[in-house]
This record gives structure tokens, sequence and C-alpha cells, in this order.
DNA sequence: TAAAATTAGTTGCTAAGACAACTAAATTTT
DNA sequence: AAAATTTAGTTGTCTTAGCAACTAATTTTA
């Protein structure tokens, strides 16, 4: 396969931003499944997100989880049902408000999420290393200038 | 609606630059996708780049168009079968190597892409026109190191 | 040349994102 | 108070991502 006329198509897919922003991000991704995976830790890096959370927050709502990692209702609601089953949170109905679900961790999944925690910090350092503070500020600053450009009334 | 409460940023996960990425990707992405909905095209942001490569490339095997998109063989393969069944592009067995398929667009998938280009490149720029050419040099750069921080030896 | 390994593509499975439509409970309106 | 609207959560459908396992065809190698 060829000469370098592949080379300027290649060119366009990969000077694009936003293409390059997904493949980051799917890379990124991949990585902290990969670490997981070695360690035979069985959830998913979404999964943890909501983990981590109720490691600080107790008696939360789907809706205020779904709020704080922009997922959407059905998303949250199916990512609880896979947490559930596998014992790392327990749900309740309130007792308050007979719609709403209050979540919050077990025993167990308390104790497995703090165990987590260095090696969490370790998968979010191995691809940021070779940036400088610096960098990693106006990294963050264009990735936050991108949304707010694109912010959708409905969502943010 | 409400105040300058958007920027007060819930904290840790805010600050966390993984999500922010991934946070970002899925925006960019959806907001492609709403664009295209809205005027009635009836493909996604992702069959979008396979049929944007095959207006440049005649005659690639489904690998190919894998390696330029760095998706997987299986992905590839379905999205193939969607946009073959939506009439964009066509797909036979080559008779150099009985293994591969040769895959063009249609005349009307040639057509439909052509027209969509212009609406594609503003797409584009919605979201980038507050950033600076140095900016979005500046990300471009360090979404890089990220990803050859975690480039895995198999796929990069 | 026959056996082994590689390659291109497909299918199955699970997870997640987006959307629509729905239930049930709470709140607002009239 | 009754009717209308809103809210929290669930279910269904489609799309993509990643993995494993598979078929069929081609190369390697023994």
């Amino acid at each position: 396969m060829a000469n370098g006329m592949q080379q300027d198509e290649r060119e366009i897919l990969q000077h694009n931003l936003y293409y390059q922003i997904e493949l980051t991000a799917r890379r990124v991704k991949l990585h902290g499944q990969q670490v997981l995976a070695s360690h035979g830790i069985d959830i998913t890096i979404d999964q943890w997100l909501i983990v981590r959370f109720l490691l600080d927050k107790k008696d939360v709502n789907q809706l205020t989880i779904g709020e704080e990692l922009y997922k959407d209702k059905p998303t949250i609601s199916r990512m609880i049902q896979k947490l559930e089953k596998k014992g790392w949170i327990i749900k309740r109905k309130s007792d308050v408000d007979a719609r709403e679900m209050v979540i919050n961790l077990t025993a167990d999944g308390r104790r497995w999420a703090k165990e987590m925690l260095p090696m969490i910090q370790q998968i979010r350092a191995d691809g940021l290393y070779a940036l400088t503070l610096e960098e990693k500020q106006q990294l963050s600053q264009a990735l936050g200038k991108i949304r707010k450009s694109l912010a959708t009334r409905s969502s943010e």
C-alpha cells in the first residue's frame, strides 16, 4: 500500500480537532479500562465515576448523579441497575418523595472504592505526565470554550 | 436559566481533564448530529467520516477505512452494512484477494456527500470560533501528547 | 506440497449515549 | 377539589466501542 498520497487525507482527519478530541477520549477510556481489567476489577470507568461520586455524597437521587456526570436519565438508570447487581450500591425508594430513589454505596462498595482510589489516581496521571501544569490549564480552558460555544440551552 | 452558577464547576469531576475531554467529545458529536438531523439528513457523524473518506479514496477495503478512522474491524463492518443499506456505498468482493471487500460510494452517495461538505464545514467551525489559531494548535498538541503517552503498541 | 500461521471480514456479547414514549407521583393551575 | 402539568425513573430502539470467537482465503514454513 502505497505512496504518500495517503498522507494528505490522513492529514485532514488528523488535523480535525473534533476528531482528535473524540479519539483522545476513546484512548483515555480504553487505557483506564485496561488497567482496571488487568487488576481484575470488574467495573467500567463510567461506573467508577458514579461510585466515586457516591464516596462523597450520600442519599442522592439518580437525577443528581446524572447532572453531575452529564448523563441522561436512561443512562443513569441502567448504570445504577448494573452497579446494584454487582453489589456496589443500594437503591431504595425515598419516603419523602415516592418518585425518587435514594442511592448509596454498600459497605463493600465503599471499601472497594477506597481501595481503588490510588489506582485511579495513577490512571489519571498516566496520560498527563507529559503535559506541564500550564498546558493542562490551557487544555482545560480550550475544551471549556468549545463546550460553551456548543452549549445547548436544554442541558447546560 | 440562571446565574453564573454554570462556571462554579462541580469540583473534582469538572477538574478532571479526562472527564472534560470525554464530555467535550460527546457534546461536539451531539451538536453535529443535531445539525444534520435538523436538515433532515439521515446519517450519523461517524457514518459521515466514512463517506468523507470515500470521497477521496476509491476501491479501498474495510481495514483501510478502519485504520484511517481508528475503528476496529467489527465496527467498520457493521457501519459499512448500514451505509450500504442506506444506499450511500457499494461493497463488492475483490477479485484480487477474495478475503477483501472493495468499498466505494454510490453515485447518489457521492452527490450527497459533496452537497454536505459545506454544512460539515460549518459544524466544525461552530465550536471552534472562540479559539485562536494558537489555541487550536496547542489543543491539538496537548491531545496528541496524551494519546502518545497512552499509545498501545497494538493500535498506533 | 502439506501443515501452520496470518489476514479480512462477520457475528455475538456487553456497555454506553441519545432519543422517544411511557408510568407513577408530586406540584401547579383553574 | 379536579384537572393539567411537571418531575423521577423505566423501558425500548438505534448507534458506536471494544472484546472474543469464528469463517474463509491467503501466505509462510517445514
